[in-house]
DNA sequence: CTTCTTGTTACTGA
DNA sequence: ATCAGTAACAAGAA
């Protein structure tokens, strides 16, 4: 379920990975995974490399040579980005994947697209549920799509009064404000839980009810959360790896999130609830969170 | 068989 | 205009 210090993770291995790389060739397994033309996909990505990866909430941005970008949306619940050395073919069988190599070229049968680079390495997008997608974008393309969306949570120019701008008038649950990427981008449901459970604060809560104090424990903890989550390289609760196949270490930390029958981690009760809210699943404890 | 889960968009109704 | 709620999307787990 990536969610920012998920796709945080992601971009940083890659960065590491494929920068000035060039891509020989382009294998669309499944059309409806990528959001332009087999044609133009391909002519934009052959022979040309990824000079620069960035990130704004849960979008990758990968900066193409040519002055195009190559943008992964959203990998929702089930995407993966995995590099594969052409020397580790045959012992990822083993080792990363419980899914049989269906042919050298396609790693699993959730496999959608796959690039591959001049010294013989791959990059593999899997995507059990087929929601999330590729894109080629002109830079104006690119610009439009992150206009769209908020501040990215962990930007420099997300500072406290931005927080407190676009909470102020704001007649909202706290957990639907959190999870709207249009007001601050990279939070999913999982971290707006931790955040919530962090900050001692009732996801119930309306966004304008808020006082300084509980907007600058919420602004902290939107920070340290999602800071100690990249640090632990993510939460992995179904699907998500890295780009090398492994697990996150955060489920682990995770206080609230998916803990309904066990006790809370910070008063000892059994006092986490499970509610609906903002069309969401919720967990909070009722005794430490008001 | 039904129900639930993920993130986003589109829609409806208050 | 604002907000809440729900369906849709896909696929799988329980």
């Amino acid at each position: 379920m990536p969610e920012l210090p998920e796709v945080e993770t992601i971009r940083k291995d890659l960065e590491k990975k494929i920068i000035g790389k060039k891509i020989v060739g382009i294998k669309i397994v499944q059309k409806k995974s990528i959001k332009n033309s087999s044609s133009k996909f391909i002519k934009a990505l052959r022979n040309n490399y990824v000079k620069n990866i960035a990130r704004k909430g849960k979008l990758l941005i990968l900066e193409l040579n040519n002055n195009n970008y190559l943008l992964i949306h959203h990998l929702r619940m089930t995407g993966q980005l995995v590099y594969v050395k052409s020397s580790d073919i045959h012992s990822i069988k083993y080792s990363a994947f419980n899914q049989l190599i269906k042919s050298p070229f396609i790693i699993n049968s959730h496999t959608r697209v796959i690039l591959l680079f001049e010294n013989k390495s791959k990059l593999y997008f899997n995507d059990i549920r087929r929601f999330g997608y590729l894109q080629i974008a002109s830079e104006k393309e690119k610009d439009k799509t992150m206009e769209k969306m908020g501040v990215d949570a962990l930007s420099e120019s997300f500072n406290l009064e931005v927080l407190k701008k676009s909470f102020k008038n704001k007649n909202r649950t706290l957990k639907s404000l959190l999870l709207d990427q249009k007001i601050i981008a990279g939070i999913g449901n999982i971290y707006a839980d931790e955040i919530c459970f962090d900050a001692k604060l009732d996801p119930k809560r309306k966004a304008n009810e808020l006082d300084d104090n509980e907007l600058k424990r919420l602004y902290n903890s939107i920070k340290s959360v999602l800071k100690l989550a990249i640090n632990h390289r993510g939460t992995t609760f179904s699907d998500y790896t890295d780009t090398s196949g492994k697990k996150g270490n955060f489920a682990k930390l995770l206080k609230v999130y998916g803990r309904e029958k066990e006790n809370c981690k910070n008063c000892g009760r059994k006092s986490i609830q499970k509610i609906k809210l903002a069309g969401r699943t919720t967990r909070f404890c009722e005794n430490c969170q008001r």
